[in-house]
DNA sequence: GCGTGATACATCGTATCACGAGGCATTAAA
DNA sequence: TTTAATGCCTCGTGATACGATGTATCACGC
C-alpha cells in the first residue's frame, strides 16, 4: 500500500483506537493491524505528538510485572476525529476527480 | 484541510488531470483548484518525479510567445491510477475503522 | 512608457514525518 | 537457555510539500 495514502489516516486512526476505551501502545497496534500496518516506532512517535497536542493523556500502570502506558482521549482528540470526518468530504471530491466517477448526491 | 490527508492523492490527481488530454503545469493547477489546492512548487516537483518514474512524458511547445511544457500520460501512469483505486478499498476500510461505520457489503 | 496582473516556468531551503534499526526489560514456553 | 511474546523507547535517514524567490512574456489601464 502506498505510504503517502496512509499518512493522513494515522493520527485519526490512533485516536479512534482509544476512543471507546483507554488502551496502550502494544494493543493499539494489534487492534489496527487488520486495517493498517503501523510500525512501533511510528506509533510511539504519533502518541507523543498527540499528547503534546493535548489530544490525549497518559496514565502509567503496572500489569503482571510489565509496564503499561494507558492512553485516554481528550476533548481536542474527539474534535480531531470530527474534523477528519469533515475533511473526508473534500477528500471524496478529489477521489471522484481522480476516478472520474459522478456523485449522484451532488 | 489537513496536509497529510492530501498527500496520498497528489500524484494520482496530477495523473488524472492529464489522463484524457495532454496538459501543462499552469493549467493543471487551475483544473485541480476546485478540488485540491496545490502550490506551483509542489506541482513541478511532482511532475519531475512522475517523469523520472516514466509515468508521463514531456513535450515543449511555444504558445503565443510563451513556453509551455505539455505532459502526456504513459502506460505506467495509467497503471498508477488503477493501483490508486485498488489501494482506495483498503483506505475505505480504515475510514470505517475510524468512523465506526459499518459497511453492509462486507 | 510604465506599473500591474496573468501566464508560465524553475530552484532552494526548511520543516514535518514515517519507519527501520537498534536497544532495554520481563514473562512464558520450548 | 534460547526463543517468542509482551511492552516500552531513541536515533538517523529519506521522502516530500511548500513558501520564498527568481526569470520571462503578454495584455491592459493610465
Amino acid at each position: 500500500m502506498d505510504i503517502q495514502l496512509k499518512r493522513g489516516l494515522l493520527d485519526a486512526c490512533v485516536l479512534a483506537a482509544i476512543k471507546d476505551e483507554d488502551s496502550y501502545g502494544y494493543k493499539i497496534i494489534k487492534d489496527m493491524k487488520p486495517y493498517l500496518d503501523m510500525s512501533e516506532s511510528t506509533l510511539y512517535t504519533i502518541l507523543k505528538r498527540l499528547e503534546a497536542a493535548k489530544m490525549l493523556t497518559v496514565r502509567t500502570a503496572e500489569h503482571e510485572g510489565r509496564l503499561r502506558k494507558y492512553y485516554h482521549i481528550e476533548e481536542p482528540g474527539l474534535k480531531r476525529i470530527e474534523e477528519f470526518k469533515e475533511d473526508w468530504k473534500e477528500i471524496m471530491a478529489v477521489y471522484r476527480f481522480i476516478t472520474k466517477e459522478d456523485d449522484p448526491n451532488e
